[in-house]
DNA sequence: CGGGAGATCCTCT
DNA sequence: GAGGATCTCCCGC
């Protein structure tokens, strides 16, 4: 249980803030404080610097052929994780927003390590800070997020917490198309904080990144 | 530093 | 049965 005074970091976020359309609330998350406590006295605090928005209405979506087993809790209230599995081993998450049974989210992509670096250095098998959170993958293998917390209740925040840290002006945020999709990339959908090392590499989209190389101890 | 392949298994058709 | 909202290693230049 994560307490309710983690201090400097902004109140939790309430559930009225996640009820909005995908891609107002992708921009928004930026500068946004994701807390986790996967375990007794263990504390890992990020701030989020890369979203992409998905919709019902988006051929790209997981949502876009309607509700299925996997997807059931992105069809379900906004503010709860939608974490789900990919490519045999790794595991992504998203905040669901707008009205229940829209079947809309938006997915985390990269966030700067702030708090607890060790417990992320050691479940990333790196100790390149640059290289614990950025990208939707590794965001989840540094913070412990597996399928378990799938349908987690981000607003109760029990096993995890959004806290509303300081949110990025428009002008810091750079807009672009998502990555690693075959389908829906006309959509700028994807955002990131101009400034941040800590975004991801994306692949093929001429957003060079700095090289980390991993390294194993 | 960039490109490509392999890993690995769940999900839906 | 095919392919995936990815990552890492290894190769070549």
């Amino acid at each position: 249980m994560i307490e309710r005074t983690t201090g400097g970091l902004g109140s939790v976020l309430p559930r009225r803030w996640y009820d909005r359309d995908s891609v107002a609330v992708a921009r928004d998350l930026l500068g946004r404080v994701l807390v986790r406590s996967p375990r007794e006295g263990e504390l890992l605090v990020v701030r989020i610097v890369e979203t992409e928005a998905y919709r019902f209405d988006d051929p790209a979506s997981h949502s876009f052929r309607g509700p299925t087993p996997r997807t059931r809790v992105m069809f379900g209230p906004p503010g709860r994780v939608y974490v789900y599995f990919t490519y045999g081993m790794h595991f992504c998450m998203n905040v669901v927003t707008g009205a229940a049974g829209t079947g809309c989210a938006v997915l985390l992509r990269a966030a700067e390590p702030i708090d607890g670096l060790d417990e992320m250095a050691r479940r990333r098998g790196t100790d390149a800070s640059l290289a614990l959170c950025s990208g939707p993958a590794r965001l989840c293998q540094a913070l412990g997020v597996d399928r378990t917390l799938d349908g987690t209740d981000l607003v109760r925040g029990d096993e995890l917490q959004l806290r509303a840290g300081r949110s990025v002006p428009r002008d810091e945020i750079v807009v672009g198309t998502r990555v690693g999709i075959r389908s829906g990339v006309d959509r700028s959908w994807r955002f990131r904080v101009r400034e941040s090392p800590f975004t991801s590499r994306a692949r093929g989209a001429g957003d060079p990144r700095p090289r980390v190389r991993s390294r194993t101890r």
